[in-house]
DNA sequence: GGTGTGGTGCTAGATTTCCAGCAGGTGCTA
DNA sequence: TAGCACCTGCTGGAAATCTAGCACCACACC
């Protein structure tokens, strides 16, 4: 399980992690600094070949997913920001979540964050 | 400010952003499959040009760091956590967040979070 | 049939990344 | 002074990345 991904290929994952699947096609429109299509298409063969992903055929065209599942990435990238940007402290983390003066939680939500947390002291 | 790190470059960005601060061999040490020491000097050194790292002098050596302040270098990893990973719901990343098994948080720092979720009803 | 659209596979080659090693400088110790 | 340890600057070139474009196939429409 390598973190051997190249700049692009890195990008492409992260396309395809946040929209679940996509076409050749989708990936090349969300890159961020598009490059050909042909060229998106030759990363997602070799991604293939190293085992990040793997494609169904839908109507003529291949789809991409991500061959791990949403939850283990998930998981992953999150230890890896905890680790790398705070000290190993969950804590902090959800601190830095829920400063962000842009994300102005629902009321909703904090009720279920309230949870979590009374949740987590059974334990 | 560009995303275009190579594979190498973000990983030893990272590492940066994880020690606060680090000399090439301290950076060489951390570095998952590490290269000889020059690579990780020429490395630097196309960073600093780049503009992703400075150095200071420290008794004949070059002590690296990031450019960005840690603040904004941590929220701007969150956001592309939480937008790559989580939907854009900084809730769904807290609850991964609190989630984690291997996660025992201490009482006080359960009592922290508590705290930061009424004061962000407040808001 | 002919033509256009939109897919896939493949490949050669430019470009970038990545690296080891050399030259040279500084300080320390014998 | 000589030798050692450790650092920086720099370079050539191997290795990997990245790309455009060609050939080909399937389908839809005129």
């Amino acid at each position: 399980m390598t973190e051997a991904l190249s700049r692009r290929e890195r990008q492409i994952m992260d396309v395809l992690h946040r929209l679940g699947q996509a076409t050749a096609a989708d990936i090349e429109e969300a890159l961020p600094d598009a490059p050909s299509y042909s060229a998106v298409r030759a990363h997602l063969r070799t991604l293939e070949e190293k085992g990040h992903v793997r494609h169904e055929v839908d109507q003529l065209r291949y789809v991409y997913f991500p061959t791990v599942n949403p939850e283990r990435a998930r998981k992953s990238a999150v230890r890896h920001l905890v680790e790398t940007f705070f000290g190993g402290s969950p804590a902090d983390a959800v601190a830095a979540l829920l400063d962000g003066k842009s994300t102005k939680l629902p009321k909703a939500e904090l009720d279920r964050l309230a949870a979590m947390i009374e949740e987590a002291r059974k334990r």
